[in-house]
DNA sequence: AAGTGGTCTAGACCACCGA
DNA sequence: CGGTGGTCTAGACCACTTC
């Protein structure tokens, strides 16, 4: 249990707010497993020398942001992000099913989707995706190129850059081994874990190369762009996926 | 200052809880002004003899429930929402002009749109629109036919359903007079505050009636969902919105 | 100076979980 | 049963706004 309190900043800064970077930092930085909980409050206020109330707000800034959650009587553990409101669920070939319960939802694909990887490649990466991924000029790229199947049909047809540098492991994988969801292969192979991600989404028209989608030139297209990133907030994972419009549907709640 | 306490119904729900949802009461139902500040925490733990941090707590939850916001040194208010997640303002013809800054940012439309009512009646609305406003069979909407027009050209197509009984006010008004945007003047005419939304976004394909937008048949179309609630959390207004889905482009962060 | 919300403390008691 | 988080109290001191 490191403690690296400068106490020199505590300027105008308040306690909780630096106890809240402090525990994000031993969550980013590997320090609290992700297999136990964390030290329970009362041992957390005696070694940082804080009240109670100080530590118990510093963690529940954590738990709002998603990042830790809380079970009374068992401890506090670092959670993995549920992605609710992702758009990326939205596809749908089906009409809704609309089953609001289930409680332990899949993060990335719906409940019969599956992914298929069918090409993968070093590569320097475009400047945009470059730029967003942060990479200098001469780091390379993993790129997979990969199709999502929903209910027997082709539905999502993506491409993905990942830095090479941290997840080199994934070229030590047999293609047909990278199925499923991709974010729990990246913690398995590459010790990669995703904490938050941005999404885009734009309309197109399909072009040619849509047609593995079953869609004609002129269909309207969905182009999702999702940047993934770690707990220090560092982009690690840009994809672009295309499917068709025609059922796509999304909904947000807004204040 | 009103205190219906009903203290036999305090079994299992937490006092702050109870708390929260007394302060939204008052809220929703006009007992607090929205033009000065709800009473100070003190005053509130002194009648309500509870402590003032469960007093806090309470009004916490409204304050990121997006109802109150609070300046220190002279008091808590109820807010109007900002709508900033609104996918409304996706809607772009240019080319994002990508202006982040701007501190107080209208919640409706973009900068330089403007809407224009073309039509008014009183009808019987669809079923499927009648239940969401929850009205009966027999009760009335009125509707309104709206056009949006973003830099000279006509940018969305919108349709609008609002029950009868509280929006009686808005058929004294001039079309000519109903302009820009229009949450304040359900406010001003029939004082009708608007708490939250929910919206839905669905791609189609433009039929001959979107010829107005510019569109050819077949061009994709986004078509967009909004009901409004009130802060009683009633459904009060019923809109959808189509426009060109060429260039519309919405971000979400997810977690 | 008076009044507001913001932070922090030190303690109490409770509800829930697991061994 | 002991340990965990959840609720609640009563107070202190501070920072900011308004008069």
């Amino acid at each position: 249990m490191k403690i690296t309190m400068s106490s020199s900043t505590d300027s105008r800064v308040p306690i909780y707010q630096q106890l809240r970077d402090q525990f994000a930092k031993n969550i980013s930085e590997g320090r609290w497993k992700t297999t136990e909980p964390i030290p329970p409050e009362t041992e957390l206020a005696r070694t940082l020398k804080v009240s109670l109330g100080t530590v118990r707000k510093g963690i529940q800034m954590l738990v709002d942001d998603g990042l830790l959650i809380r079970y009374r009587g068992r401890g506090t553990f670092i959670t993995r992000p549920a992605f609710r409101d992702s758009m990326y669920r939205s596809f749908r070939r089906s009409p809704r099913s609309e089953q609001g319960s289930a409680e332990g939802y899949e993060p990335d694909e719906g409940q019969t989707t599956s992914g298929r990887v069918i090409d993968r490649k070093v590569t320097l990466p475009p400047e945009q995706i470059r730029d967003i991924l942060r990479l200098r000029a001469d780091q390379e790229a993993i790129q997979l190129v990969r199709i999502s199947v929903s209910e027997g049909m082709p539905a999502l047809f993506e491409t993905i850059w990942l830095p090479f540098d941290r997840f080199e492991g994934l070229l030590e994988y047999d293609l047909a081994d990278i199925v499923g969801l991709l974010y729990p292969i990246y913690e398995q192979c590459c010790g990669q874990l995703i904490a938050s991600a941005s999404e885009t989404l734009m309309i197109d028209v399909a072009t040619s190369e849509d047609a593995e989608l079953g869609l004609k030139v002129g269909d309207p297209v969905v182009e999702l762009i999702r940047v993934a990133y770690d707990y220090a907030n560092e982009p690690i994972e840009y994809r672009r996926s295309r499917g068709a419009a025609q059922g796509f549907s999304y909904k947000v709640e807004i204040r």
